[in-house]
Formats: structure tokens, sequence, C-alpha cells
DNA sequence: TCAAAATTATGATATAAATCATACTTTTGC
DNA sequence: GCAAAAGTATGATTTATATCATAATTTTGA
């Protein structure tokens, strides 16, 4: 039911098989859980396969010294996670934490570029992929670069909508922790709190349970667009 | 002679272009040249095709709102630039201008994927290289969020030198004002000239023309890890 | 279920870097 | 070759945000 809802096989892997190689990689799959706060693999692991998100949600992270982390990004179901081209890299650059209780399958590197030797168009897709990352990524340096801290978190906040949707009573469909949020707009949790604060006390925004709903989107959208250093 | 040294075919392009294609590339390749100064392709201009850099060397940048620009990346010989996945955008969302007098050619899109289409080997490579960016515009991200300005000069430097390499006299091969510097960095010319000054007392670089040598190489790769906020 | 741990809000203070300002130097284009 | 424009160095001032500190609230797990 739940597993119904999320699509847990909607991903770039299945979308672009070809029906007859798809009881194959069936063959080949491990499914597994992982609980929230557990990490899914860790930044130095040796890389054995790609994953992909079943149900649940997942931070994409790295640690700097000891305090200091900063999340890449967040993945839900469909997405693909712990591949990055061909093994030139044979340790994660990231790490992977469950945000809530969520369901995997993973495909080891051996078979999934088997998979992508046997099916041009698959690798197209990951290529578009990649490249559409990559111009998102470059949007986020442009920011940190040249936003202000009130303007980025704005952004993050209607990224996460983008990215999550929002639930029955206008609530984005995320929970994150003030640490999660700075270390997604790279900041301090004490500077989240606060200009949270401001967005609330200005009533561009509300919160409740870790979560955000939006009450003003395009104020706030201009806010994004105008709030520069 | 120039074109000798610089290898100007030597992209991704050819690189993996199977014999029999080669000619067809060639019939259907434009060769132009841009002046220092002059664009190659402007932010909004619409996309009609995808160029590999002969010789010279390219910025490519955004601007944000009138004065604040950020730097995206430099390329050189080999490069290619201007291609970001299939049609979706039809605007460039960045813009590319030379550095220095630049020879390049150019391939229009439907001749470009149709190579795409018939070559699952450029296709693979052409994947393999948006995912190194990738993680290489994250490391950005990270060093945005983390580092304070000197350790990111430093990391700029660095990466400088392993783009362009040296010449004779030990000055990394490539002339940058203050103001790209800083475009590059994202900071401002007066931070990147007390800066570069900074570190010219302390010893660690020297530059000249424009360019900068490094003198202690493992000390400033220490400062860029080190440099957290 | 309750104590310990994690998270959050908010104030006070410190600081890196932006901004403003000026003089000097180098490059460009006619 | 020279005047105008672009680039550079350096000082003074301001400001956004990090850091330090404390108390209140929520979550966790034994």
């Amino acid at each position: 039911m739940k597993e119904k809802q999320d699509a847990p096989d909607n991903n770039i892997l299945y979308r672009h098989c070809m029906p007859e190689w798809r009881a194959t990689v069936d063959a080949n799959r491990q499914l597994l859980v992982v609980k929230k706060g557990q990490p899914v693999f860790s930044e130095q692991d040796v890389v054995k396969g790609v994953f992909f998100i079943r149900w649940g949600k997942v931070k994409i992270h790295q640690r700097w010294g000891n305090e200091k982390e900063l999340i890449i990004r967040f993945a839900k179901n469909g997405d693909m996670i712990g591949y990055r081209g061909l093994g030139k890299g044979k340790v994660y650059p990231v790490s992977a934490t469950a945000l809530e209780d969520t369901g995997l399958m993973y495909l080891d590197i051996p078979f999934f570029e088997a998979t992508l030797q046997v099916n041009p168009r698959l690798t197209y897709a990951l290529m578009d992929f990649y490249a559409n990352e990559l111009e998102a990524t470059e949007k986020r340096v442009r920011n940190m670069a040249h936003m202000e801290v009130k303007g980025r978190i704005a952004e993050a906040i209607l990224m996460l909508k983008d990215n999550f949707g929002v639930n029955d009573e206008g609530y984005i469909d995320i929970r994150l922790t003030r640490q999660d949020m700075a270390s997604f707009v790279g900041t301090t949790y004490e500077t989240i709190s606060r200009t949270i604060g401001e967005l609330e006390a200005e009533k561009l925004i509300r919160t409740s349970d870790k979560r955000f709903a939006l009450l003003k989107e395009k104020q706030l959208a201009k806010l994004a667009e105008s709030n520069v250093k």
C-alpha cells in the first residue's frame, strides 16, 4: 500500500529498461531497509554498488573536520544514490544517511555497468541527469557566493517544496532539524533559528513539527531573487 | 605550429570517435576565432550548437544583477563548452567569454545529438565527464560554505595549476585580473588584492603580469585544507 | 515512564569580509 | 603615442553572521 503510493520502482533504471531486461534486474537486485538516522553508506567506504530509493528519505552529506557538515542534496523514492561515473574513485566521497526509515534496492557495480553497456538509452538518460544536476549545483555555488543567508533559506524552502511536495495541511513533506537545514544552506543552526523566526514573523511561512509551509510563495520567491550580498 | 602544441583536436568527441565517423564530423564542423574579451555565447542566447576549444582560454560565467559575477569554470584547449544535456533549456544559463584570442570548432545540436545516438561510447564518456564535474562542483559548494576566503584562494590557485600547468619560469599558464579571481573565488577584488598580498608576504606564492607562481605548494595545500570558518 | 540527550530560541559579543574612498599603475584604442 | 579606461593597492568604516552563552523544550531509549 505504502509501496503503491510511493511507486518504489519508478526510477531511472526501470524507466529506461527494455522489458526483457527487467527480469534480469529483478533477479540481481537486493532489497534492504535502513532505519532513521542510520547510514546507507559512509565517506571512505569502498564503492561496491549503487542504490535506488524505493520509499523514505535520505540526505547525502559530507563532513569537514569534526563539527562542520554540508548536505549536498536530499533524495527520495525513485532517486539513485551512490553512483559517480566509472570506477575512478573506489571510495564514496560523501555519506548517505536515512532521514526516516527508508527502503532501497541495491545493484552491484559490475551488474549496473553491464546494464549501461547493453542499454545506451539508459546511459543517455544518466548523462542528461548529471548534466542537469551539474547545472543545479552551479546555481548553488552562485547562491553561496552572492546571496545572503535569508535569501538562501528562502530558496532552500522553495526547492524543498518542488522536491517533496506538500501534504493536506500545506506542509512540505519532509521533516528537517535546524541543524540539517543549516548544513544544507551553509550556515549555523543559530542563524537558521533566528531567520526562520523572522520569516514566520513576516508571515511568509509557517512551521510545525520540523516542517515548513509556504504562506506567501511569491514573496518568498521575490526575496530569494533579490537577496544579494 | 601553435596548433600542434595545443593538440587542437584532442577533445572528448574525437577521442571517442570511430575512425569512419571522423570525416563526417570534419565535414560538419565550423572553425572560428574569438578575440580576447569577446563572447563565445551569452546568457539567454538560444542554444544552437556546441563548442570545442582548439586553442586559447575561455571563462564560463554568470551575471547577477548588474555588478556581481560568478565564474563557473575556466576552459582551455580540448574542453567542450555550451552543452548541457538534451534540448531541455533552449537558452544558455551562462555566458562564455574569451580570456585571450581563442580558436574553436562548432557543431550544431542536431548533428551532435545524432553523433551521440550512433556512438554509445561517447555518451558513456560524457556521462562520466558530467559525473566528475558534478563532484568537483559539489566540492566547491562545500568550500564556499565552510572555508574562509584565504583558504578558497589557496585552493583556487592550486586548481589553476592543475588545470593550466606552469611555464618555464614557474608561473601558472593563465593570466587573470583580480576581478576575475574574485568572481571565481566568490569575493570582492579588494579582498583578493589584500589576500594575495598576504600570501606573497608569507612567501607562499609569487605574482607577476597577472600570473601566479607557487613557492611553497605544500604549505599552500595545508592552508587550503585547514582553513575552516 | 522518566532521565539523559538532542534540539530550539534568544541574547551578547567578536570578527571576517563587504563597502566606501582615494591614489596609483597598467592597458587599451584611436 | 597619448588620453581615457581599466585594473590595483591600501586604508577606514560598516555589517552580516559566526561564536559564545544560557535556558527552555522535545525526543529518545533503557
